[in-house]
DNA sequence: TCTTGACTTCGAGTGCGCTCGAAGTTTTAT
DNA sequence: ATAAAACTTCGAGCGCACTCGAAGTCAAGA
């Protein structure tokens, strides 16, 4: 079974060494397996949950509402539903932010065309 | 001429009246006017310079940037192509941010697809 | 074996952008 | 005239999400 290092996680995930531990500290994954001499080996399942949990922090989400996602998660199947609503929630917050950088957006362009007629 | 005290000129632009401070504070607007007895009187070119500020606080930049808007603003017609650089090179940085956040949305939602299959 | 680099925990420090509170002054309404 | 509300400055405090450094342990190559 193939396990990465903190090194090589951080490689692939994109967070760096010491952010992979303070998310493991917050509770946002499982405590990561050790090998014999306590140093930590990343699994492929612990590597893609991180990967998403760097993509709805890069979206946005607090780090308390990845806490939410990731107890969540911790008890399996029967919390489908509430991650399903999390996640929904989330994508309604990520769409609002879109339209409203859009928004302003327009009225940085229009300043900027302003400013193109005065010079 | 109709000037705004602070706590109006909060409701119009949106900020707090702690926040107006700290902008003026922060080199952010020029000095506001002042009444007889020290308290500040918001003229409306301070008002429509806020709301500017304000969009670009609330489309991501930097209250540094902000200061290094403000400062070449405040030098007249002279900066009018750096202040037009500055904004175009924001424009693009909304601009990627909005890409960004299309990216995860897709990510987000392809999630999303996968828990709605599950349960 | 030795050396170099990567790893460990822990708590403290950083940078950002506010946000607040104290203590005092001015304004406004009655 | 007086009370209450709004204003002033100043510096300190806060919440977030890292980010770092110290001091020590472990791993891998020559």
């Amino acid at each position: 079974m193939e396990t990465l290092t903190v090194k090589e996680a951080s490689e692939f995930t994109g967070l760096t060494a010491h952010t992979l531990r303070y998310y493991e500290r917050a509770g946002l994954i499982e405590p990561v397996a050790r090998n014999a001499g306590g140093h930590r080996r990343y699994a492929q399942t612990d590597l893609e949950h991180l990967k998403f949990l760097h993509c709805l922090r890069d979206s946005g989400m607090s780090i308390q509402g990845m806490q939410q996602y990731a107890t969540l998660a911790s008890q399996g199947r029967v919390t489908l539903d509430s991650r399903l609503e999390l996640l929904e929630s989330h994508k309604r917050d990520v769409q609002a932010r879109i339209r409203e950088l859009e928004d302003k957006l327009a009225i940085i362009d229009a300043k900027i065309k302003r400013f193109r007629e005065l010079s």
